[in-house]
DNA sequence: ATCTTCGGACACTCAATGAG
DNA sequence: TCATTGAGTGTCCGAAGATC
């Protein structure tokens, strides 16, 4: 068996570590400067797999070998040529799992500022209020639980989420998702701390992410930090605040854009919410991407009381995460270097993973039938769980909305000064990934790809829409992937 | 306490399928 | 032809284990 170059590397790589009992993952991290540009990379190390090239034990992606590296950035680097062939490379040499580890942040750590920053008024919602309006604002991203109010407009991260210290701008975020939503870089640089360090060989943009390779100390961030906090008291709130600058989120958006007023008058139809979310900010330490977690014990209790209420906003991809990223299986984004990757030096390597191209020519079997348009309205009656439906608001007038309204359960949604049927991957009930297809119970909007494809006629994919399958399920596994029993629809249907 | 690993939920893509 | 399905494949959350 030849040994491919990669595992040159990677020995190298185990007999360099020199673990300092300072700033460990820094000097791990940087004590090897990277020779190649991102360009020789590609050239030298990164071989793109043909398609099929490897159709092996994959595991969503994830491969055995694959992760025995995946602590070692700079060893991920060279021995890393593509997470697909790599598997074959590495197959049976004996990788010491001990051959350092610098990579890998938190999970939350790579939120974007302007993410943390939240969507529309969310940082200062710390939860949510109504499902709806969580909704709307997306207030859900794992950073989000650990804002706090801030009256003066700049969004900081509160102390308890160790590794949002130093968040690059976001400039280049999410771009593909959002044609509309482009950030201003104003709105992206909201993140500003006061003792920042210089690095050198770093641009003043990405310094920002290096001097606190993983997590600044406690006491540090608290003092940075706690300003935020003592203000953020009931009593604080009880007046309302000036409502935050905009913001964009990190999860598409699942409402229309609000027009300004639109947003003042939303804002201030929080206020009452804003002051318990104000004193009781949620410190969660774990971030809870999805964060179902209302702030307030009210609506906590109303949720319960309406399992028709929806939490959970849809977390979104980038299209193609970096190398490095993947690797340590950690939130990339769109910009090159990756977030992540300068946080951690390895901006060098710092390059598109490749995907594998989809087969061709494989026959699926039947789907299901679909019902004509004109029996759309019957068959929704039906009480089944199939109604996804039922749970979303009435959409504006001139947009379809689901083909039953009397479900819709009354929620707090009416307090916006919107409704909207642009509610993206609503869900319910279980919605992920049942193992079935026939049997998820999720409503979702149609691609969110553009992060918000307004207007909406909000779609309907749910068997109910559907007579029975022809030949039900012989054909789940056409593909031969039996690993995945994910089937959510995610792009479902449009009724036009 | 902090960092790393990685199982698995779920997001996204797009060729096959089916209806008009 | 176009809308829809749903398998294929990717991202990355977050809990558990490892390490300091
Ligand atoms: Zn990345
Ligand atoms: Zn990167």
């Amino acid at each position: 068996m030849n040994i491919p170059p990669q595992q040159q590397y990677q020995e190298q790589d185990q007999q360099q570590q020199q673990p300092s009992p300072l700033l460990k993952q820094e000097s791990q991290i940087k004590q090897e400067p990277i020779q190649l540009s991102t360009s020789q990379y590609q050239q030298q190390n990164f071989q793109p797999v043909p398609p099929y090239a490897s159709q092996q034990q994959q595991h969503h992606g994830h491969t055995q070998s694959y992760n025995s590296l995946q602590g070692s950035p700079i060893g991920a680097l060279n021995s890393y040529s593509n997470p697909y062939n790599l598997n074959s490379h590495l197959m049976g040499l004996s990788m010491q799992s001990g051959s350092t580890s610098a990579a890998s942040l938190t999970s939350s750590s790579l939120a974007p500022a302007s993410v943390a920053a939240g969507g529309i008024g969310a940082s200062n919602i710390s939860g949510s209020t109504t499902p709806a309006i969580a909704y709307a604002s997306a207030p859900s991203s794992p950073i989000m639980n650990n804002l706090q109010y801030n009256p003066s407009g700049n969004s900081h991260y509160n102390q308890n989420s160790s590794s949002l210290y130093h968040q690059p701008t976001y400039q280049q975020q999410h771009q593909q998702y959002s044609n509309q939503h482009t950030y201003s870089s104003q709105q992206q640089q909201q993140h500003q701390h006061s003792n920042q360090h210089s690095v050198q060989g770093l641009s003043s943009s990405n310094l920002t992410s290096s001097f606190y390779p993983t997590s600044p100390p406690l006491q540090h961030q608290q003092q940075q930090y706690q300003p935020q906090q003592q203000h953020g008291t009931s009593t604080q709130f009880n007046a309302m605040p000036p409502a935050p600058p905009r913001q964009q989120s990190q999860y598409a958006p699942l409402v229309p854009p609000l027009s300004d007023a639109q947003y003042a008058q939303y804002h201030q139809l929080l206020g009452s919410t804003f002051s318990s979310a104000a004193s009781t900010p949620y410190h969660s330490n774990q971030s809870t991407p999805y964060s179902s977690m209302p702030t307030s014990p009210t609506l906590e209790y109303q949720q319960l009381a309406d399992p028709n209420m929806v939490q959970k906003p849809k977390r979104r991809q980038v299209k193609n995460a970096c190398v490095n990223c993947q690797k340590a299986c950690k939130k990339c984004d769109e910009g090159r270097p990756c977030t992540r990757c300068i946080k951690y030096g390895l901006t060098d390597t710092c390059v598109d993973s490749t995907r594998k191209v989809r087969k061709k020519g494989v026959k699926r079997g039947p789907y299901k039938r679909r019902i004509p348009q004109t029996q759309i309205g019957s068959a929704s009656a039906s009480t089944t769980p199939t109604m996804r439906h039922a749970v979303l608001p009435n959409g504006p007038a001139g947009y379809m909305s689901e083909p039953v309204t009397a479900l819709n359960s009354p929620t707090q949604s009416h307090l916006l000064p919107f409704t909207s049927s642009a509610i993206g991957s609503l869900e319910f009930g279980y919605g992920g990934n049942a193992g079935s297809s026939s049997s998820s119970y999720s409503f979702q909007h149609p691609r969110m790809e553009n992060s918000y494809v307004a207007p909406y006629t909000t779609s309907y994919s749910g068997p109910s829409l559907y007579t029975a399958p022809y030949g039900m399920n012989d054909y789940s596994n056409v593909g031969g992937n039996t690993n995945n029993t994910n089937n959510t629809n995610n792009n479902s249907s449009n009724l036009s």
